[in-house]
DNA sequence: TTGAAAGCGTTACCAG
DNA sequence: CTGGTAACGCTTTCAA
């Protein structure tokens, strides 16, 4: 076992240079009481002896390590991704780091990650609730404790938590218009679980969309089980075998709508004459399939420079419980334009 | 501003209990020094009042944070997110935080990277060359300054700093392989920037398979210009427009291969009857194209659980410069076999 | 079985 | 302008 050799401290500068250790700190923050001769020569010799502040020592004199804590429901989606590298990028312009951890949508990993943060006692929380998660008292005692928290995507939205989110009823509703103006008559939704709350949204612009355009709402056409590409191929392939199949999917997430393009494909139908479809997803996979995808894209980045900027201000005292909603656009491609169109 | 309350220490407890604190300090580590009796009264308070002990105070003690960094070129791509995944869960296993930083290829970002990791004092660091780079001292200062440090996928290899890689060079053997196997008669090869070695070796691996099968090297069928999707619809176009046009193409990219894949199909040839493809891909984005997509997948999760595995090695002193390779996998779907195959 | 005290590296206050 | 010292929360001798 190598010996890891000690840092060197004001200390070891102090005595090198005959003078205090008081004078070192000083000098290396450039305080004024401090002669410029000596400035110089303390600074010169901790840049050779190549000095760095120890953080610990701060840390335990501050208490403010700089740190923040992202609960992300998993790493490898391009949507998480994306957020994560805006809410970095954020960060580290206003010289934090980040701890990230991934939940794997579970919502006892996420009680142990949020206990995990506590202990290495970041400065605040940045999290996205897993599809499991049904009880929110973690949450509530992190608020209740002071500790600052925002939430981005899936909030838990009790008024005063700070949040970003996306359009979610909007950008369904503009979707769905957008089949019924391509000669939509008969359109399905699949979403996920129904306690999330992204997926009451999308549903709710989805149904007021149908109302507006004086659409017969049938719940048979709605299917709301799980987020996931298996889900969305079986759903789609139950759909399409009812007795008054659908002529249009609105599928609320990436997965789900490749799993239904593949059942429709399966089922040898045709995208979009027989059966049109809108997915939630980034610009590259939309492009991947065929017919390309039209597609819901969210401001990904930009939602994760926002709700970096929400916890900053909330670190420095903001206690409005501002919520940012960040408006989606719809990428109109092959998928939803119906040839045969009236 | 409002007040962070403090967090409880070991005074609070030892003043509420009329104890001292080295008794409490004890207690909490289960010494046998310390009666069962008052253990059972300080764990008890201790739980109720949430206490959590310093971690800044501890590191300042020990100087063991028991925190890693990862550098890695761009977190948003599939490849490195799951690499991430991989190493941040098998440091979760041994009580490791880890935190992530993108270069996002940038030379100069890495070198201020590493800075940053320095100053938080973390115990080792997991890079990933960024494409920049050709300079590598700032490595090569870590190496000499004994600061645990690793590689993944791109490498600085002077045969003493460990890494993993994948099977570049037989990936793409194998690949080509299987193409001939399967009544390819010319295949293509479309790849990256020459002076990037992932590219090389799997280059390599094309051409010595051409060679073992006895296949003339035609310096037209092999384009290396750039990785990206419109690089790969380009490059397949002019490919599919020559006199003597391949019937195969290994594209060693995922967006390359969507993009040759698009090109086909845009000039009504069939996959993979006219033109047969392989690309480099997970399992997911093969099976959303169609034909789903034969393809070169990477064991990312276990590469990262690999090269985390071989940091926390070199902390606890194994110097061995291992390297370590991780076989890819040819997972065979319906874009590599001729159906009119002989 | 328990307590007192030194020390980790830094900052900030008080003296000079 | 500079130096001494207390304090941050914890672990670890040393003493009792």
């Amino acid at each position: 076992m190598t010996q890891k050799k000690r840092e060197v401290s004001l200390k070891d500068i102090a005595d090198e240079l005959g003078t205090s250790i008081s004078t070192v700190s000083r000098a290396l923050k450039n305080s004024t009481e401090i002669s410029e001769s000596m400035k110089d020569k303390i600074k010169t010799l901790a840049r050779e002896r190549n000095y760095r502040p120890n953080p610990f020592a701060v840390n335990l004199l501050k208490n403010s390590p700089r740190i923040i804590g992202i609960i992300v429901p998993d790493i490898v989606t391009h949507f998480f991704a994306s957020i994560i590298s805006g809410i970095n990028d954020t960060a580290r312009t206003n010289s934090y780091s980040v701890i990230i951890s991934s939940s794997n949508e579970s919502y006892d990993n996420e009680k142990r990650i949020i206990e995990d943060f506590l202990s290495i006692r970041v400065e605040g929380i940045i999290a996205c609730v897993s599809q499991q998660t049904k009880d929110f008292s973690h949450y509530e005692n992190l608020y209740n404790n002071n500790i600052p928290l925002v939430f981005y995507d899936r909030v838990f939205d009790n008024g005063l938590i700070p949040c970003v989110v996306s359009d979610n009823a909007d950008s369904a509703y503009m979707a769905t218009n957008h089949l019924i103006e391509n000669g939509a008559k008969r359109i399905a939704f699949i979403g996920g679980a129904n306690h999330i709350d992204i997926v009451k949204e999308r549903k709710h612009g989805y149904l007021q969309s149908l109302r507006d355009n004086n659409f017969k709402i049938e719940p048979k056409l709605v299917v709301c089980n799980h987020l996931g590409y298996n889900e969305g191929y079986a759903a789609t392939h139950k759909l399409l075998s009812l007795r008054q199949p659908p002529d249009a999917i609105l599928a609320m997430n990436d997965s789900l709508a490749f799993g239904a393009m593949k059942a429709i494909k399966d089922l040898r139908l045709s995208i979009p004459d027989d059966v049109s479809i809108i997915g939630y997803t980034d610009e590259q996979h939309s492009l991947y399939v065929e017919p390309a995808l039209t597609a819901v894209t969210h401001q990904t980045y930009k939602m994760g420079n926002e709700v970096c900027k929400l916890l900053l201000n909330y670190i420095n005292g903001d206690r409005s419980g501002k919520k940012i909603i960040i408006p989606s656009i719809l990428s109109v491609r092959d998928s939803s334009v119906k040839k045969n169109n009236i």
